[in-house]
RNA sequence: GUCCCCAUCGUCUAGCUGGCCUAGGACACCGCUCUUUCAAGGCGGCGACACGGGUUCAAAUCCCGUUGGGGAUGCCA
């Protein structure tokens, strides 16, 4: 059996959106599954689109979602140039070779007059195409037009019979189209840049694709495909058109409603395996009840047969659980290690590393992205003269508290060793000293000890703050 | 407008070769519980086969239609 090789071909437009992670994510398992290479091929065909940071950008972006690729700009490999840009002589060569056999033709038509063209057809309720008035040119004409300094387009000329096209999809099964519903579509355009058309053709041939994963919005443009295929004396590879990812409205997702760039969710302290975990059951789905996959399991269990038809709406919530679940199980150290960036002042990092780690473990089950963490580590780093919440200032005044702090003092200085454990028994030495208990004595003993009114656990705070600075707290509150 | 795709809880989905489905799981939501706080955790609840016709002893599963949604209709990809 022949390898697979697949292909994400991004356009350089901007940053890698959400959709365009996903079908590289399908593209990549599918590869992987079967043993087969996995390539990125840039397509930056439409220069007035071209982002010049948005190619290595992306490929940062596959690279921290650890499906980077075998073949590509990067890496290099046997079948580039992996830039569109760089093999324009390939398309023209087609484009000529189409020509000469008659299958395409130059057109001189503008943009005005394209555009009242199809203006006019939808007035009529017709379909908007173009109408071939160009195919009619004689060299003669053509001479002449050139001759004006009119640069033209080159279109593909459709069969001259009506004829029905079948695109085979792994997916969809067998669709059909009728070739009277195509286009003579633009090959090359003026500037000598190929479309979309013309270059994702003769790429995956020159490439030897042989599965193309694409998403479902390309479905409508298979038959043009397939028709220069056949043109060009070649053999198609196989499709598979992905299901679309949704708005909550279950438009096309796009911008405009929340975030749509991997960038974006990077910012916002998601972790890559479970962005990835996330987006591989958005229209595929292991068959049964497990939801939390490595990549390396999500290659072993990935089947083109298993991915479904029907668009699916990127839902946050659910993205948070998953991100939850893959913080909950990071080692602590790695944990820190990875919250770095969202650190608005490192060096408290730095001074109280062990601290950090230690305090990092105790909120670890409740962060849902990296961003949270420091927020939730601010009661066990918390500057001494920082201000505090009214009530908590209010409380820490009463007289009765301090006398509470004095007590802890006292009693906790005595826990040894210092722990959780011996922190519960020492306070039930104070419950009886002072006389309080329940709330009175649990609230108000827990702002002495982190200047807050909710938190963790006391006694796990406590173990994770150490002696030294408990006791500190402490005797800062009973001296008021 | 025309062409194409799709249709199970609010969301992601299981169900694909019809009976094991009084439709399963997850997220969200609600309740209880654990916790002398807030979360997290544990337990439970709510909640769907779009509609109408067929086919069949039997349909969420097959066929047709309707409706609804989406995509494509660019010298963008």
């Amino acid at each position: 059996m022949e390898t697979v090789r697949v292909r994400f071909a991004p356009s350089p437009t901007g940053e890698l959106h959400i959709g365009g992670l996903r079908t590289a994510l399908f593209n990549y398992l599918y590869a992987r599954r079967h043993g087969g290479v996995f390539i990125l091929r840039i397509e930056d065909t439409d220069r007035t689109r071209y982002v010049p940071e948005a190619e290595l950008r992306l490929m940062e972006m596959l690279k921290w979602a650890g499906i980077a690729p075998d073949e590509g700009p990067q890496v290099g490999g046997p079948h580039g140039p992996y830039h569109q840009s760089e093999r324009l002589p390939m398309y023209r060569q087609a484009a000529e070779e189409l020509m000469a056999k008659g299958l395409a033709y130059p057109c001189y038509c503008s943009s005005e007059t394209l555009d009242q063209m199809r203006q006019q057809q939808q007035a009529r309720g017709m379909p908007t195409r173009y109408d071939g008035r160009c195919r009619k040119l004689t060299p003669d004409d053509r001479k002449r037009l050139d001759d004006k300094g009119l640069t033209p387009v080159v279109r593909m000329v459709l069969p001259d019979r009506e004829e029905r096209m079948v695109v085979k999809d792994l997916i969809r099964g067998n669709v059909a189209f009728n070739t009277s519903q195509l286009d003579d579509q633009v090959l090359l355009k003026s500037d000598g840049f190929p479309t979309y058309h013309l270059a994702v053709v003769v790429d995956d041939h020159a490439m030897e694709i042989t599965h193309v994963l694409r998403a479902e919005e390309w479905l409508p443009s298979t038959p043009k495909h397939l028709l220069l295929y056949r043109y060009l004396g070649w053999e198609p590879p196989q499709y598979a058109h992905l299901p679309l990812l949704l708005n909550d409205d279950r438009s096309k997702m796009s911008k405009r409603k929340g975030d749509v760039s991997v960038e974006a969710y990077q910012a916002k302290g998601y972790l890559p395996e479970a962005l990835v975990n996330f987006i591989a059951l958005l229209g595929w789905s292991p068959g049964d009840d497990r939801e939390v996959f490595t990549l390396e399991e999500l290659v072993q269990e990935f089947s083109i047969e298993r991915i479904n038809k029907t668009g699916a709406v990127f839902n946050r919530d659910k993205l948070d659980w998953m991100n939850q679940q893959y913080m909950s199980r990071l080692p602590v150290e790695r944990l820190v290690a990875l919250a770095r960036p969202f650190f608005p002042d490192l060096s408290v990092l730095e001074r109280n590393h062990d601290l950090v780690v230690r305090a990092a473990g105790v909120v670890q089950p409740s962060l849902v992205t990296l961003a949270d963490l420091p927020s939730q580590l601010e009661l066990f780093l918390k500057d001494p003269q920082a201000p505090l919440a009214p009530e908590v200032d209010q409380t820490l005044a009463k007289d009765e508290v301090r006398r509470l702090a004095g007590s802890m003092a006292t009693h906790l200085g005595a826990v040894n060793p210092w722990g959780a454990k011996g922190f519960q028994e020492a306070m039930k030495t104070v419950q009886k000293e002072t006389g309080l208990k329940g709330r009175d004595l649990w609230i108000p003993a827990r702002m002495v000890i982190t200047r807050a009114g909710e938190g963790p656990e006391l006694p796990l705070v406590v173990e994770a703050l150490g002696r030294d600075l408990t006791l500190e707290r402490i005797r800062q509150a009973a001296q008021g």
